[in-house]
DNA sequence: ATGCCTGCAAAGCTTTTGCAGATGC
DNA sequence: GCATCTGCAAAAGCTTTGCAGGCAT
């Protein structure tokens, strides 16, 4: 089914891409970095250059396949794209990124915005935080 | 009134240093990256390095004078430290910054946080807009 | 006088780009 | 067969660091 959607994207269906898709489908626990899918390739025995883990992360992103997101320290991560939109807890411990979505939030927002005489485009909202009681369930990186 | 600032912070009272403080007191309106502070130092005739502009803001941090954030675009902004935590409204046009802070949407985030069962270290709200009907009051960069 | 600061240049990181060869369709 | 894609290496931004001289105290 990845050929599928590589195809609609208007992207020739090669093998980096089909890689980097499914690699980003097996870890939704985590966000990953372009570092992170280089190097997961890398152990999968897969020969993909990091120009085009770059290259083709950006063409999913600019396809709707893919979000990139803007958490501290310098690198970008991505994640699957699947529609709806939702903000991140992110733990500060073990990278694991927890989604939500909160009702009351998002229409404050627009609330706010409006009063302020602005037109709202987007926004991010990252909750930065520790796993309960220092026991990450995911305590990689 | 500057130098009982910076002096307090345990750093000695120099003149990039002044300059630097001073140029983040008089640009509110929009938080500055380091470049930015570069080139208005130059501006003012004031010969500072880029390197230094760095030092500093990085060293301003660290003593709670100033804040950095990673807005889009990969260099990092400062603003000045006036102690309350507050969140931002960002223009996409013009780069004007517009301040709020909503008690509503900080205690659904203290709630979701819990109910995840994580701890709360802090949060980054930016909510990406533009100015009303494109005639941005602050329309550089 | 001493130790902290500064400017310059060089290096470090993440990300992008140019190019020749390879591959999908 | 042709356009698109890939890997490599080089380059491009942003930020940090090493070092020798300079300045605040």
């Amino acid at each position: 089914m990845d050929d599928l959607e590589i195809r609609k994207a208007g992207l020739k269906v090669t093998l980096p891409r089909i890689k980097i898709l499914e690699l980003l489908r097996e870890h939704t626990d985590r966000h990953l970095s372009a570092e992170d899918v280089y190097k997961l390739l890398i152990g999968c025995e897969s020969d993909v250059g990091l120009a085009t883990v770059y290259r083709v992360l950006t063409q999913f992103e600019s396809a709707g396949l893919v979000k990139r997101h803007n958490f501290e320290g310098g690198q970008s991560v991505f994640e699957l794209d699947r529609g709806g939109h939702h903000d991140h807890i992110v733990c500060l411990d073990c990278g694991h990124v927890e989604e939500f979505i909160d009702e009351v939030i998002e229409k404050r927002q627009r609330t706010i915005v409006k009063e302020k005489g602005f037109a709202l485009e987007k926004h991010a909202l990252i909750l930065y935080a520790h796993c309960s009681r220092g026991n990450c369930p995911n305590r990689n990186r």
